[in-house]
DNA sequence: TATGAATGAGGGTTCATTCAT
DNA sequence: CATGAATGAACCCTCATTCAT
């Protein structure tokens, strides 16, 4: 990789890294171009030489973002040495909601606009060489445990919505139960539903 | 009420009325105050002397209109004559979701920058004489099927919060199920969540 | 008309007026909006009350001033006490070919894109209720002086295309002869056309 | 000439021809030189090495490209053997005009900003070798059909000035007649124009 | 020669809000 | 109460031009 090359990819991550501290400081909305270049020292049209238009950062930095919150939930359980698939489900889904519960402006970030499609292809779409394949990683997890889902995707479309919604509420204004309450209801419910998706 | 005052509540409602047309055709961003008053034929500055902003007469609509739903689907349930707190929820459900795949602007209304806490001030808090406080008849609801739930809130929101985000991807963007073939999904999920936390 | 209708009239004669001054000074394409306003002393979203766009206000501004400089010279030719049709004419050609040649920033704004479209529209739909409709004006020369003409159409855009694109390269580059040189060549075939227009 | 001097002139004939379908295309005005740049396949700054900026490669082109139209209609006129003085100018005037009515890009290119002053250097300093020396053409058209003209360049400037005021209305707005309309006229008026002229 | 990333002034346009009437 | 003309900051985006490579 050239020089110039280099001080591009430079430039990018400039404006990547600074438009995700104002986005979940700020807000979206609230956020402007002149913003964006201002913090990041470069000229206002710097930023259409890398970006067509603020929604077009947005969706880049969800994925990344997304993508790089669940490598790292992953990581944190297979070094806990878990294998029963279920347990596998739960532990991710609290470290997720912890981490979140961490950085509510990652939180609304990720949150506000997102549905089940944007996220989807983040997730299975990764934007950088490092981002995470969320989808083979979650089919290897089902065929590692040797369980048998009769309908993988809706499963996890149904758990994702669930823990999503609740999780943000209980973090963000802990109504009607916080964090730490919701736990154990979704743990309980989230394991009710992998029960019935399950074929013995 | 005086003539004066009927012509105040008038000109509210014209400007309610005027704004959810706008909101839920074009969206709430794209839609700015100017639109509003020209489609109402009132003057800019009036705007000013019923609400205080776009988001204050958006939270009012939200409110108002959500409670219109559930009285909708909650009366039909009662001419349906269904009595069964399961088949209650489950019915009730299905004819909200039904009534939102009609109308794809009411769901984007109604479901951006939708959180639990507004909902549930909506649903409890009613905005005009006639509109329910959903909180009470939910609470009739479990009277009067005689089943015992052991935390009643948690339930309806994991319940509420599952259906409204399932339901938004799959009305909104068929992905990864359409509405139809979510359904029988949520039926069971649903009837599993409660199942849990009934006490016998 | 009432003291506020009074000052929004004044804004937007103000507004013309400085546009008019620009136009003929810079140049369309040089004149951005906020020069307008700037010289004008209003602010820029006020341009945006009374004008859509710099081109609508250059439709207006050609119409009204195109329609002036006819009314001058039909004035003239009437005081002039002139009365073969045409002598007329010829008259009207080089008095409006004088005025324009004593004011270049006005020969070069109503020229430039000017196409016979835009000056028929301008000159049969006056824009403020002093302007002159050249339509009814033209008929009433050719009825009053009693000729017959053929095309009367037709042969005014010939002699209008004719003297104006001639007229225009003479006035602003002398090229290639003065207008002073011009006009005698300009009067025989004006002359020259009407003649064969003319039905005896 | 060598490699590198065949190559140079390689380059700026594609940035000529790109321009040229821009121009024609979408305007001058709304062609940028990133536009030309991009579609000519060649870096942003080396447009700067061979022109000056948009306005200096327009006017190559309206040279190039009217000098290109009538050593067409010449060829043609030569061609069909057409050797009556007025019968040849009349034979290139529609011929000229069938072509840019078939090309109104070209048309609306050649004719926008487009003097006397502008078209004749184009015709009589001819930018390639190929290019017409139509001041020549023109005198040898008028010596070899044995005729006399008393004031032969004005003539020209009056019947170029008309047929390219009215051809551009009628081609471009069909107004206030179409082309086919508009020749017949055209013609009877040039004959009389060129009748004028000529010295027995 | 040729490149193309970077610039940043400047363009047009929108819009929430105010306030004299 | 109601009006609506006026504001002007803020927005997004374009683009001719430069210059280090």
């Amino acid at each position: 990789m050239g020089k110039a090359d280099l001080n591009k990819k430079l430039k990018m991550e400039t404006l990547l890294n600074t438009s995700f501290e104002l986005f979940t400081s700020k807000g979206l909305n609230k956020t402007s171009i002149s913003d964006i270049v201002e913090k990041a020292g470069v000229a206002k049209g710097t930023f259409y030489l890398y970006f067509k238009d603020k929604y077009d950062i947005r969706n880049k930095l969800i994925a990344h973002k997304s993508s790089q919150l669940f490598m790292q939930a992953y990581d944190a359980m297979e070094k806990a040495g878990i294998v029963v698939f279920e347990d596998r489900i739960v532990f991710i889904i609290n470290y997720v909601l912890d981490e979140l519960s961490k950085n509510k402006g990652l939180l609304a970030f990720i949150y506000k606009d997102l549905s089940w499609a944007v996220f989807k292809r983040a997730l299975t779409n990764p934007m950088s060489e490092g981002d995470l394949n969320f989808g083979e990683v979650y089919q290897n997890m089902i065929d590692e445990s040797g369980v048998n889902i009769s309908d993988p995707e809706v499963m996890l479309f149904l758990i994702i919505e669930l823990v999503g919604a609740t999780g943000y509420s209980s973090i963000m204004y802990s109504d009607p139960v916080s964090l730490q309450d919701l736990k154990p209801h979704l743990e309980e419910v989230v394991r009710g539903i992998i029960a019935r998706y399950k074929v013995q």
